[in-house]
Order: structure tokens, then C-alpha cells, then sequence
DNA sequence: GAAAACATGTAACCGGTTACATGATTCT
DNA sequence: AGAATCATGTAACCGGTTACATGTTTTC
């Protein structure tokens, strides 16, 4: 149901085509939650169904056109009860940490190559956020810039420092992930040597 | 995919009924991974057509019987391959991180009451991990227990230190989480003061 | 005797993934 | 002219959730 309110939050900047909301889960957006088209297009028909947003058809070049949505007054208190109502925290499912419990299974290799794979992965995931989080900053980031035109100067402040802090939060956890993943790497270290030397003497 | 495999965890230890299994997803790997029995039952019966695990009936009370599984050659092999291959990273879905970025679309109530939630549920989470490490670190844990009577004394170190490796890392995620929340509910206090000296000014 | 725990499922549904399918427009 | 991008979907499938359904055994 998230998907739902992730959409809504990208059309209070203003109105867009399925094809722009499938843009922004490749990007921005896209780091928080992440969503193909195929799931987009009739989720956005479900919402225009239920009043949240209303689509209109735009001319685009000659002969084509395509559907440009809006969020509705009803959206956006729908969008705002969200905000206000309690999250329900879905139960753990952790993969990475469930292989990490069971590594005595694998073979050294194999368990140095999890925690690498684990650096990488959340390395690349920092990198991103690092650079979204400068573009906050800065004032670089045009979806921002876009949001803030479209909002009461009392609440750019808000605006700006919530996202900032979102991103600031998803680094901490990226780099938790690491530093976890480096020490995994010294622990499997460790045992190869006592193993080893167990076998050898 | 990965309920399967932590199905087969459980099944290294030794044979289990569903229930068990079901019980076991409520307290210690329920920790990494949770599964309701809707899904456990049928996913068994599925497991042993493909040859992984291999059902007993035996008897319960005077009338009852239960099917107890163990894991076959081929389950093993397939953990250990599982074990070994590369995980395959699900794109991020983050509600909570989600619904941060657009708090200002919140009362600072609701969003303090969003931060002071996120604390909770992550410090309850905290409590079950550290107390679950400690079972670990002290042998008290009475299903690590019964694993390592049936593993080889040369791999006791290696299963002790992955399981307690991996309990630090969720604690140290849980303590990530509770930090970022504290400092959220700094940053709504802040955004408070300076929008109420903008209205009052 | 009642309650809690043990035991095992089915059915409907929902959110999300993967693969497939098509066509227009804009840029180089 | 060809490639990249814009644009919009359908269909099959899969993993997981919720609700429903039933009966036995053990414990108090």
C-alpha cells in the first residue's frame, strides 16, 4: 500500500505522467522505495478510481498524447491522514544477515565473498545517498527546487531539513552495514587462522 | 525463495514437525526471518517433492500423529550451494524512511509520534537481540545447544561466532535506528521553535 | 472439565517481479 | 536512418498475509 502514498508524495509537486513518477523510482525517490512501470500505470488507474488523483490527456507531438495525473483534494487528505496515521513495521526478513548466521556452512571463500559483497553493495548505496543529500544541500536538486516552488515559504525549511535528515539516516544505516560486513571480514580471517592452525598442529 | 533456506537451517539441527519449525520463526532465526505456519506447511510439502526434505510419519498420544521432516543429502547440498552462491539484493522499500522525507507534511505531533515509534519498536528489537546474543555467548541457547552436539567439534567456534556475529550486526542496525529517531525528534523541536518565532515575530 | 499448547492445513487476496508487447517522439 | 527516450500497458507468476477451519494432547 505504500506504493501508493510514495506516488501521492511525488504529485504534490505537481502533475505527471506515469512515465515521469517510473523516472523518479529510478532515481530520488527511487532510494526509499522503488517501483517498475508495469506496477505503476495500473496502480495509477486504481487511485484515479478511488478520487486520490484524476488523469488528464495531454497532446504530445503530433499524433501522440499521454495521461498527465494530478493529485485531488481528496488525494491529498488521503496523503496527509497517512502521514499522520501510525507506520505497521513489517515482520524481519533479513537475507543477508539470515546466510551471515549459517556461514560455518560455507566454504572461507565463500563467506569473505558474502561480507564483500555486502560492502559493495551498500558502498554504492552510500555514494548515492551522499551525492542526493549534497544536492539537498546545495540546492542543487531540481525535484526540490520544483517542490519548494509549489509550497508556502513557512514550510521550505521543513521541507528541505526532513529530507536532508531522511538521507543523513539512510547513510547511518548504510554505513552500519560496513563497518558490520569489514568485521565480518576479519572474523572469517580469524577463524581460517585457528582452523588452520588446529589442522596443522 | 529464502524461506526455504531458512527452513533448511533449522532442519541442519535436526528433524522437526511443522509446528516446530513454526515455533522456531516465533523465537530465535524469527529474528532474521518470520513466516506465519499458512506458509511453512505447504512450502514442506513442496520441499519434499523437490527432495530436499523427507516427512515421517510418527506417533502422538494415543491417537494423534505428527510428520516430522528431515533434511536429505540433496537438502543439504542445495543449503550449501544457497550458502555459497551470491545473494541477490532486493531494491530498497523503506516505509519509515519514506514517510520521514515528507513529514512536513505532518504536525510536529505526528511526526514526533513517528519518530517516538520508530524508537520503540527498534529498542523491543534490541532487547530480543542482545538477550538472544547473550544465550549465544553463554550457552544458554538450548537450540544452539542441541546444534552443536550434532556438528564437529572443529566447526563449534566458527558456528558460535557467525551466530553471535550476526546478533551484534542486527543490534548495531536496531542502535543506528534509535539514533537517527533520537536525533528526529531534535529536529522536529527545532523546526517547532523557529516556525512558532516566524508565526509569533 | 477447561484452557493452553500441539498439530495441520485451505482459500482468498495482495503487493511485487518478470517477461512480453507495442508504438510515438526526439535526438544525433 | 537509427538509437535513445518517451509512453503505456497486459499476463503469468511468486512470496507472503489474513482469515478460516479442525481436531488432539497435555497441563492445570
Amino acid at each position: 500500500m505504500s506504493l501508493r502514498y510514495a506516488l501521492l508524495a511525488l504529485l504534490t509537486v505537481e502533475p505527471m505522467t506515469g512515465y515521469d513518477l517510473h523516472k523518479q523510482f529510478e532515481s530520488s525517490v527511487g532510494h526509499v522505495w522503488h517501483a517498475p512501470d508495469s506496477q505503476i500505470y495500473p496502480e495509477l488507474k486504481r487511485m484515479e478510481a478511488a478520487g486520490l488523483v484524476e488523469g488528464e490527456e495531454v497532446p504530445w507531438g503530433p499524433r501522440g498524447k499521454k495521461r498527465q495525473y494530478h493529485i485531488t483534494d481528496t488525494g491529498l487528505a488521503d496523503f496527509q491522514a497517512w502521514m499522520t496515521a501510525p507506520m505497521d513495521y513489517a515482520r524481519t526478513r533479513d537475507p543477508a544477515h539470515l546466510k551471515a548466521a549459517y556461514l560455518e556452512w560455507a566454504t572461507p571463500e565463500a563467506a569473505r565473498e558474502h561480507f564483500r559483497a555486502h560492502i559493495t553493495y551498500h558502498e554504492t548505496l552510500r555514494l548515492q545517498w551522499v551525492a542526493t543529500a549534497d544536492a539537498i544541500r546545495t540546492g542543487t536538486s531540481t525535484m526540490l527546487h520544483r517542490r519548494l516552488q509549489n509550497t508556502e515559504p513557512e514550510k521550505h525549511e521543513a521541507t528541505i531539513a526532513f529530507k536532508e535528515f531522511t538521507y543523513e539516516g539512510l547513510i547511518a544505516k548504510a554505513e552500519t552495514e560496513i563497518a558490520w560486513a569489514r568485521r565480518g571480514l576479519e572474523l572469517v580471517d580469524r577463524l581460517s587462522a585457528s582452523s588452520q592452525s588446529t589442522t596443522g598442529g
